[in-house]
RNA sequence: GGGUUGGUAGCUCAAUGGUAGAGCAGUGCCCUUUUAAGGCAUUGGUUGUGGGUUCGAGUCCCACCCAACCCA
């Protein structure tokens, strides 16, 4: 018993905690002024500089007397080298409690050793944190799915490639910000909790404020907000937040996922397209450094590259259509299906016309459109909340932009008639008038100007410039079952 | 919701129905420029959970839990 318990590895640290605390030292030290973090220094490295660093110690190489030690954060790695005679010897004295994993501060000298490596020499170091849990294999990292998830913090520490792609998503939206805010659009914030859920056709979560005695719901959309907005008076917004959707989870849904939605008065969708081509390219240049975004798979080699040199193409959803048949149009629905049914296409769960040649154009134009590729003139039944074309009213004046085999941008040029406004949401809700947002509607009466609008899906957008094959490997905490105790 | 695959030491992975193993991590010893350091020795297991079949189950069967992938 006492055996097993000497020889458990959270045990084993435990009992170095109190060693170091024996010694006089507390093992969770408080603050530690740094010059520069591990990564910093490496990168700018020069020379017989005087540095103060820390990080979590992620590799130990014990020479008996000397020991190496990788520094680490989100920076990088940073080598320390530790000589038994440069330290005071009270220090020294601690370091046989010190594990791999724990924090650590250091003050020393820059400096090269003999096979090349950029290094600190430690003139003295602290313990900042004491960690009582093992990492994960210094090598090959956390592999297992379920770990990466749950406990990100691990994948984040022991696989660099995870970290990187967090890194780029932080960059990725912090460039669209940049981009639109040059172009004089302005962030706002408008509510996450709404009364009517709006915007889109999606299961909302449900809540209730207990003060107000009143049911919520987490959004689904902040459109008919930023609209109310554009009859404020603001013309150019954004808002870039979480939406929330009360569906199922796969490989490319989140129940809770980023959005960016823009609105800008006086422009239609084309205009708003050559905003989202001139962005996502301005965004892949400066975060990525090319338009052309690989792929890779699990063995390091490229199976997919993305080009998004512009122009983009844009072509009616119709052409697309025909680009896969060109008598398409010229059959009957039954025709249709007849044509399905010959090249594979399980359409027995489509009960409109529309949605059979919709499933045909998800199958066989989108999963294969791999290039930016902005869908224009998609038939009014897809989209029944957008203007009516001036020269075809059977089709509406939005594009769908496509890029990585997904759907990652509509476009519009909105509706800002009142009156056929209400017309669609009355005939959306079915006769439900608690769903219709009788507010929104007041305020287009109060005049909305003609403006362009769009949604961005952040996830899929990283998605596409990461080579992410899975949403949960951009979104940091992903939901999951919660496991039984 | 349906199907497929998987769950073994802290981590990464092995194991024809026949004594549960390796590498890393850990522990002990050696080593003052290593970098997946090295050398010698060594600890560590309720094989996801619960049943069943069997002389014998990590392995076969059933149910359940969790995850990944595919389909709807």
């Amino acid at each position: 018993m006492e055996d097993h318990t000497h020889n458990d590895l959270l045990a084993i640290r435990r009992q170095k905690r109190d060693a170091i605390r024996a010694a006089g030292i507390d093992p969770f030290g408080s603050a530690f002024d740094i010059t520069d973090s591990p990564g910093e220094i490496r990168v700018a490295f020069a020379e017989g500089q005087a540095v103060r660093t820390a990080g979590r110690i992620t590799a130990h190489r014990n020479m008996g007397k000397s020991h190496f030690i990788d520094l680490s954060d989100h920076s990088g790695r940073m080598q320390v080298y530790l000589n038994a005679k440069e330290i005071p010897a009270e220090q020294m004295a601690v370091f046989d409690q010190v594990d791999i994993g724990d924090f650590l501060g250091v003050e020393g000298t820059t400096f090269i050793t003999k096979t090349g490596e950029p290094s600190i020499k430690a003139a003295s170091f602290r313990i900042l944190a004491k960690s009582l849990r093992p990492l994960p294999d210094k090598w090959h990292g956390v592999q297992d799915t379920e770990i990466k998830y749950r406990q990100r913090y691990l994948d984040l520490v022991s696989n660099r490639g995870s970290m990187e792609v967090f890194q780029k998503r932080i960059s990725i939206v912090r460039e669209i910000r940049r981009f639109l805010e040059d172009r004089g659009f302005i962030e706002v914030e408008t509510p996450m909790m709404q009364a009517i859920p709006g915007g889109a056709a999606a299961q909302p979560f449900q809540t209730h404020h207990n003060a107000l005695g009143l049911d919520l719901y987490l959004r689904i959309a902040p459109e008919l907000y930023l609209k109310r907005l554009l009859v404020g008076g603001f013309t150019k917004i954004f808002e870039l937040n979480r939406n929330f959707r009360n569906e199922g989870i796969s490989r490319r849904h989140n129940p809770e996922f980023t959005m960016l939605e823009a609105y800008w008065a006086y422009a239609d969708f084309e205009k708003m397209a050559t905003l989202v081509e001139e962005m996502v390219c301005y965004v892949a240049e400066t975060v990525c450094g090319t338009l052309r975004i690989e792929h890779k798979d699990a063995e390091g080699n490229v199976n997919k590259v993305i080009d998004l040199t512009r122009p983009w193409r844009r072509v009616p959803y119709a052409n697309l259509i025909r680009e896969v048949d060109p008598d398409w149009y010229d059959r009957t629905p039954e025709g249709r299906r007849q044509w399905c049914l010959e090249h594979k296409i399980d359409v027995s769960h489509c009960v409109e016309d529309f949605e059979v040649t919709q499933h045909v154009f998800e199958k066989l134009v989108e999963e294969k459109t791999m290039d930016p590729l902005f869908v224009t003139h998609c038939p009014k039944e897809l989209v029944p909340l957008a203007k009516q074309s001036a020269s075809d009213p059977s089709v509406v004046d939005v594009y769908e932009l496509v890029i990585n085999g997904q759907e990652i941008s509509p476009g519009y040029s909105e509706l800002n008639d009142p009156v056929v406004q209400r017309e669609r949401l009355e005939h959306q809700s079915g006769g439900e008038t608690q769903k219709l947002d009788d507010d929104f509607l007041v305020a287009l009466e109060h005049g909305m100007p003609p403006a362009g609008g769009i949604g961005i899906g952040i996830d899929r957008l990283v998605m596409m410039l990461t080579g992410a094959e899975s949403i949960r490997d951009v979104i940091l905490f992903p939901h999951l079952r919660p496991r039984q105790a």
